[in-house]
DNA sequence: GTATTTGCAAAGTGTTTGCAGAATA
DNA sequence: TATTCTGCAAACACTTTGCAAATAC
């Protein structure tokens, strides 16, 4: 058995605290990219693009954001607001975030894969869309 | 306005016969670098993989595949079965497929789309699992 | 004969990782 | 001081693209 690693509280650096302070701004989704380069005008010092896909990995694992796919695979952070599994219509071009629930449509899903024998299911509904102030 | 290119039916070439007959052989999806792989123990002479690609890319959008997303964003693909806009339930591992509609969460998630005044409303519902073959 | 297709190598994305030096607790 | 964190460059995986040679029609 793999040695059981401490687990372990996160430190406070600049950078995390930067990235934090730049969440708690909007509550968009927004990439890490993305990030990293509004980062450049909050603050003076600049993040490494690798510290930023890191602290927002740790701060996902942590709970302390949530994440969604964008359209085309990429990974969208922010805080995370509520507990519990959501789902979200999603702006394509500036993040913003409906949120909704699809328990019957999560139910018949588990159903269906529960018939079918399969195991270790995970459910993506995603819907996207251009909200009306990017239109 | 942009020159409407003259539309343009895809030649007879080995490669794309090749890749055909092996999405002819199995209905799991599959991916481009996989089907490359399978393909130098179909055919004799090796197909390269960017013709693999380029061939599949093809076949999708003259509707002859249908694409998946695997889990890991990867683009799957296989044969076209059913007209119309089908949800997966999908292996995994091997990437068998088990259709299902959904259609009131659509209905529900356009309706909510519509409400929010979002445009070109998209969605995606994809449930994996690992089938009780793979497990 | 002409336009399409192929193969290769190179470029492009988004993301992760190895490592040495910097910084936190 | 001991461990974690950062920054950089390099590595990665998947996919697309430029281009010259090969090929289908």
């Amino acid at each position: 058995m793999p040695a059981p690693t401490t687990p372990h509280r996160p430190r406070r650096t600049p950078q995390r605290q930067a990235v934090l302070q730049l969440l708690h701004r909007s509550d968009r989704f927004r990439s890490a990219q993305q990030l990293h380069l509004e980062l450049r005008d909050v603050t003076d010092e600049r993040v490494g693009l690798s510290t930023v896909y890191r602290v927002l990995r740790a701060l996902a694992k942590e709970k302390v954001a949530e994440t969604q796919r964008a359209e085309d695979g990429e990974t969208l952070y922010r805080l995370r607001t509520v507990a519990g599994h959501r789902h979200y219509l999603l702006c394509r071009r500036c993040g913003r975030a409906v949120g909704f629930t699809a328990d019957d449509a999560e139910r018949r899903a588990d159903c269906l894969a529960q018939q079918q024998g399969f195991t270790d299911v995970t459910h993506w509904i995603d819907v996207f869309g251009t909200c009306p102030l990017c239109t």
